[in-house]
DNA sequence: GTTTGCATGTAAACGGTTACATGATTGG
DNA sequence: CCAATCATGTAACCGTTTACATGCAAAC
């Protein structure tokens, strides 16, 4: 899902400027499953004002930077149903540490404890996000997701914790050679 | 994790030619967690050889093209081991489909239910795939790793099966609008 | 007084994918 | 006969990240 249609997506739930687009996801916790930087935010948002997809007004704002408000256009809104219609690219996962896993044994008892230890605070960290969040005034599909993500999170968190010691053990014992 | 020390990480395990490589990490199921295509790892394996991290030999098959098998130096597995003691780059999720459910009441509801089909089927084969694995002949890191695959991918199929009515639901009510 | 938040933008660099080129063999 | 497997590689293209530039206000 390229940045574009990220931008489109959240402005079909209300205007919003570039830099409330990049907030709205991480406080919403979308940020788990589709990114996006200001360094491509902006320039998707000038190119889909070019093509009609939006509209901008600028807003003069006292003690604040003025801002640049952006609105889908019908235009906009058919184009974006329309690139959920066609088949959808397929999910890719890209995860550091899943990959260091299966090389513990090549590394020290210690650093391997520290990386679960590690990888287990983050997922806590992102659970709490999640949970910390009002399922109230949210889409069904908000809620959906949400829900979605609380239990990956939480499947991800009882497999480390119960099967950790599986990798750590076989590090006690090449120690011990 | 770049194509480098992927190339690099598989090799700690044996030679392999770059043909390999992509496939090794095919059949075993890493692909959920790391990707790379040829036109990546070719490059990448130039690019180590040169650095002296890993070495190669040609090898002239009959009936078959000729093939470079690339072995790991010393210089190169250590290179590797201190590329997993830095601090691991996050985790990368990107999934136009739970992108998409955020939005399903905008679309048809023949639409949703078409996508989670499909999604679910994608799961039910990857799981299958990973559970076709005899976990013999596997270092506990990759046992752990397929475990964690196992149960990332089980935990997707309880949810998506028992909440799908909800955003199904929504659209039925939509459409009866 | 420094960091954080608000706010937009550009440019270079990067890493990677896609498509293409080549070509023989085996299996359906 | 066509598709798939084996096998390597290049080049164009793409989207994105990173770093930088700017600047004020509020909070700590």
């Amino acid at each position: 899902m390229d940045v574009r249609t990220i931008c489109l997506g959240i402005l079909t739930r209300g205007d919003a400027t570039g830099y409330e687009i990049k907030k709205l996801f991480e406080d919403d916790g979308y940020e788990h499953f589709v990114e996006a930087s200001f360094g491509s935010i902006y320039p998707a948002l000038n190119r889909l004002t070019e093509e009609g997809y939006v509209s901008v007004r600028e807003e003069s704002q006292e003690k604040r930077p003025d801002r640049k408000v952006y609105s889908i256009t019908p235009a906009g809104r058919t184009a974006f149903i329309a690139s959920l219609l066609k088949p959808l690219p397929e999910d890719r996962h890209r995860s550091p540490f899943v990959f260091a896993m299966l090389f513990a044994d090549l590394l020290p008892a210690s650093r391997v404890s520290a990386m679960l230890d590690a990888y287990i605070q983050q997922a806590e960290e992102k659970l709490a996000h999640l949970n910390a969040h009002d399922s109230a005034s949210k889409s069904s599909g908000e809620r959906f997701v949400t829900g979605f993500g609380r239990t990956i999170y939480a499947a991800t968190l009882e497999f480390l914790r119960t099967h950790r010691a599986e990798i750590e053990q076989e590090q006690a014992a090449q120690a011990a050679e």
